[in-house]
DNA sequence: TTTATGGCTGTCA
DNA sequence: ATGACAGCCATAA
C-alpha cells in the first residue's frame, strides 16, 4: 500500500482495540503501534484524525491518567463525559486510577 | 530542502 | 504528592 501516513493507521488500529470501560495512555498506544514509546505522535495522529473516523479517542489519556488539553474547546469535557458514561470514574482532580482502569493488551505481533 | 509546531514523557526540585 | 524544564520524532508549511 502506498499509504503516505501508514503510521497513523497503526495508531488508529491500536486505539480501536481499546475495550469499553478501559483506558490507555498515549505512551502505551505508541508502544503498541510500534512507534517505540513516542507518545507524541499518537496525540498528533488523534489530532489529525477526521471526525467521520469512528475512533475511541476519548479512551486515550496521558501518562498522568488525566485528559490533556487539546485544541478544540470543551473537547476535554466531552472526553470526561464519554468515559464516565462507560463506567470510568474520575478523581477530584479529574484523574483516573490507571492502576485499575488501564487497558492491559496482550503481546500481539508474530 | 529546512523550520516550526505539537492532545507527551521522564526527571529534578 | 505536585510543578517546571528539556528532549524525541513525525507531520505540515
Amino acid at each position: 500500500m502506498s499509504e503516505p501516513s501508514q503510521s497513523y493507521e497503526r495508531i488508529y488500529r491500536v486505539v480501536r482495540r481499546i475495550p469499553r470501560g478501559r483506558v490507555a495512555t498515549y505512551g502505551q498506544v505508541a508502544l503498541l503501534a510500534d512507534l517505540g514509546g513516542h507518545a507524541r505522535q499518537v496525540g498528533y495522529a488523534l489530532h489529525a484524525l477526521r471526525p467521520e473516523t469512528a475512533l475511541p479517542w476519548h479512551r486515550v489519556l496521558n501518562a498522568q491518567g488525566r485528559i490533556s488539553a487539546r485544541s478544540q474547546p470543551g473537547a476535554d469535557r466531552l472526553q470526561r463525559q464519554l468515559l464516565e458514561g462507560e463506567g470510568v470514574p474520575f478523581d477530584e482532580r479529574d484523574r483516573i486510577d490507571l492502576t485499575r482502569y488501564r487497558w492491559k493488551p496482550r503481546a500481539r505481533r508474530t
